[in-house]
DNA sequence: TAAGACCTATGTGTTACCCAATGGTCAAGC
DNA sequence: GCTTGACCATTGGGTAACACATAGGTCTTA
């Protein structure tokens, strides 16, 4: 198989699987003639169980650790027990921060609904977030500040 | 104010504060000697600004957008409004496929607890994760496959 | 033999910063 | 006058997981 014909397969832009391969989680042989990539069966299931562990949230990193384990004939299922278990609490309190932050957002967009928009002024810019309370948590340099629940998101998707 | 009295009076640090001068949304005079970066009073208020916006769900670029609209005497508020109300689905969204990966990963260590952890021959890597479902959604490029509430979740944070 | 589909490698962009390296500046104490 | 330590500046690189563009080589088929 080549590059796309794998990634017809397993339902993924071809630009991914050659991010795999960069990435060091696929092998594939090359062709002698042209350098082409070329992937066997197994890397169908490879890509496959790739795209589950994704979907179980394993970052690239960790899929190849796992994989390469897998590789030199070790059980790699302990280590997935143990990333998955640690990882949960992130989860939980992310969608925490997420829930806090729309409820900032719909009461902003609440409370909003009955002021004036003004205009900027030397002392006000947008009383609309301006008259919204400040963050909480000053933060040092290396203070996470108890990412739970408050404290600045990051919400940027790639959109 | 320098740059680090800026930073430590709003509680960041000097390396946001330059990031922000730098991405256009403080404009510090300069020490005609020296150089150094002198912030005025405002600039503290605008920091605290950001921030506040920030803690919303606001990129940088559009606070950015907003400043400028406020420099030139307009009122940002309605595009403020505008914005927060197209964002709101977006984090919804996060939030269900959060929840739902969350499910996946609770459901995947519970029903693991039951199950060998095996050792990987030729068809199977680890079969707890090989048993977990497909993930059903068949990607072709510029196809963001319904991208509430279930498929390939980006979750690694900044640790 | 030329078109069109595919391949390669490389580099760039995305987000909001953090960190390191190098070198200049300043205030205080000796 | 000099050193020390705290601060400042700029530059460049790193983070996650790809997407996209470019330039040029290859394959298939009409």
């Amino acid at each position: 198989m080549k590059v796309s014909e794998l990634a017809r397969a397993a339902g993924v832009t071809a630009e991914t699987v050659r991010h795999y391969v960069r990435e060091g989680l696929l092998h594939p042989e090359r062709h002698p003639d042209n350098g082409y990539q070329l992937f066997a069966q197994g890397d169908l299931e490879r890509l496959r169980f790739i795209q589950r562990a994704r979907t179980l949230g394993f970052g690239v990193a960790e899929i190849r650790d796992i994989l390469s384990h897998a590789d030199q004939g070790d059980s790699p299922c302990p280590m997935v027990r143990d990333l998955l278990a640690s990882r949960l609490p992130e989860i939980h309190a992310r969608i925490e921060e997420l829930q806090a932050l729309a409820a900032r957002m719909e009461q902003a967009l609440e409370s909003w609904a009955e002021m004036p928009d003004g205009t900027p002024d030397g002392h006000s810019l947008c009383r609309l977030i301006e008259s919204f309370p400040e963050p909480l948590c000053h933060r040092e340099p290396g203070d996470d500040c108890g990412s739970t629940s408050a404290g600045a998101t990051s919400t940027q998707e790639t959109p």
